[in-house]
DNA sequence: AATAATTTTTAGTTTTGTCTAAATTTATTT
DNA sequence: AAATAAATTTAGACAAAACTAAAAATTATT
């Protein structure tokens, strides 16, 4: 598998986790950051390596084979986070391209290596589950804290979006995976909360609420 | 600079370090496996980006641009290469393909990080020298084993090839960076060499005499 | 100095992955 | 059920990096 292929391979799988339907061309373009021109040929490409099933119009579905493949490259791409963080000492927010590039280095023996190395982290700096050698991967029955009722008081566990940007507001306002909240007050007009953290009020937007995963606890 | 280029780059500085001249495009086509015409096509976009100095038919030199590209490609190589031996427990016959590929990852930060973390190493697991973020790498004084006189003593420094097949020819016969060796009997006919090491005699040839790097203690 | 051998460059293809523009199919509105 | 809009595919082009085969330049040999 080539570089590029194991891109889209990894997006479609992204985008499978969304919709269980058919991934359709634009959607992987949008991820990609290509045109939907480029994404026909390659979906072309992946069906007949059989990673991908595909009939004209109907977007693509990935095969057994390619959700496996998918799997491996996503557990690398979090595996170098990890690595990243506990061992180089990145933070959070500098981690995702870096990983972008490091999840095609071909070799399963280094990725075996390295995360018996890092202990067998089960989840990655920014929440998200590590696949093992075979696949599997620990569900942690997570919600959106802008789903979250009033009045509950929730943990926070992961991020939707892993943005430097989104990252970085977390640090500024001492959000971090762990941290424990209360909603004190919902907004009908925009849906912005108030949020009780170590005493102090905060207001956080519907936008930001949106891309934080928590549990109630 | 892409994949391709960088490998050119390293190629040509590598080849420099043997003969101070211009470079020839069959020397550049012989170690990196590809055919002179490619060759000529690379040397010109590199010509272009200032990174050699090339005339027709007369060979090519890294502009200071340039050597300090490959110096830069080559820290990687041997960080990356000491990574996996010192914390991932692989073999030194194990690591150079994958160094292959690490070297090409982009971010000054991530080597350098990878430098302290592993204690700013000299050398790498072939005792080759490791330059540092500015370029600069300790010379240590070493001859061929093939070229030192008889009964002499020797402590073996480093291999000039550092292919598997060398490597576990040595590790067969315990041979490893800091082991001492005494020459005991040069053949004339074929320059194959007798030795002592660890009180035992082994019969050497002088091939493996003409890759393993020593000095005389 | 002329010829032969070797090396290097040029010219023309190929493959991979991308693009734009046009054509086609599917979905949504009237 | 048409008509319109949106999504998708096709056709044709391009850049990067490789190749083969032929031409040109350099080096070695008679
Ligand atoms: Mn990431
Ligand atoms: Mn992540
Ligand atoms: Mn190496
Ligand atoms: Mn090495």
């Amino acid at each position: 598998m080539t570089y590029s292929e194991e891109n889209y391979i990894k997006v479609i799988y992204h985008l499978s986790l969304v919709s269980p339907k058919g991934i359709n061309t634009n959607a992987i373009a949008g991820m990609i950051e290509s045109k939907a021109s480029s994404v026909t040929d390659m979906v072309k490409k992946l069906a007949e390596k059989e990673l991908v099933d595909y009939q004209k119009y109907q977007g693509v579905t990935l095969t057994q084979k390619g959700l496996h493949a998918a799997k491996m490259i996503v557990r690398k791409h979090r595996l170098w986070e990890v690595f990243l963080v506990e061992k180089l000492d990145f933070t959070w927010d500098e981690v995702h391209d870096l990983a972008e590039e490091l999840e095609h280095i071909k070799s399963e023996k280094l990725i075996n290596r390295l995360d018996e190395f890092l202990g067998f982290p089960k989840e990655d700096p920014h929440g998200d589950p590590i696949p093992d050698r075979y696949g599997q991967m620990i569900k942690v029955e997570k919600q959106l804290l802008s789903e979250v009722g009033l009045n509950k008081k929730v943990m926070c566990l992961g991020v939707k979006d892993s943005s430097p940007s989104f990252l970085q507001y977390l640090d500024k306002h001492q959000i971090s995976l762990g941290s424990e909240i209360e909603i004190i007050n919902k907004e009908a007009f925009d849906m912005s909360l108030t949020i009780l953290m170590n005493g102090k009020e905060i207001l956080i937007s519907n936008k930001i609420a949106g891309n934080l995963f928590v549990k109630v606890i």
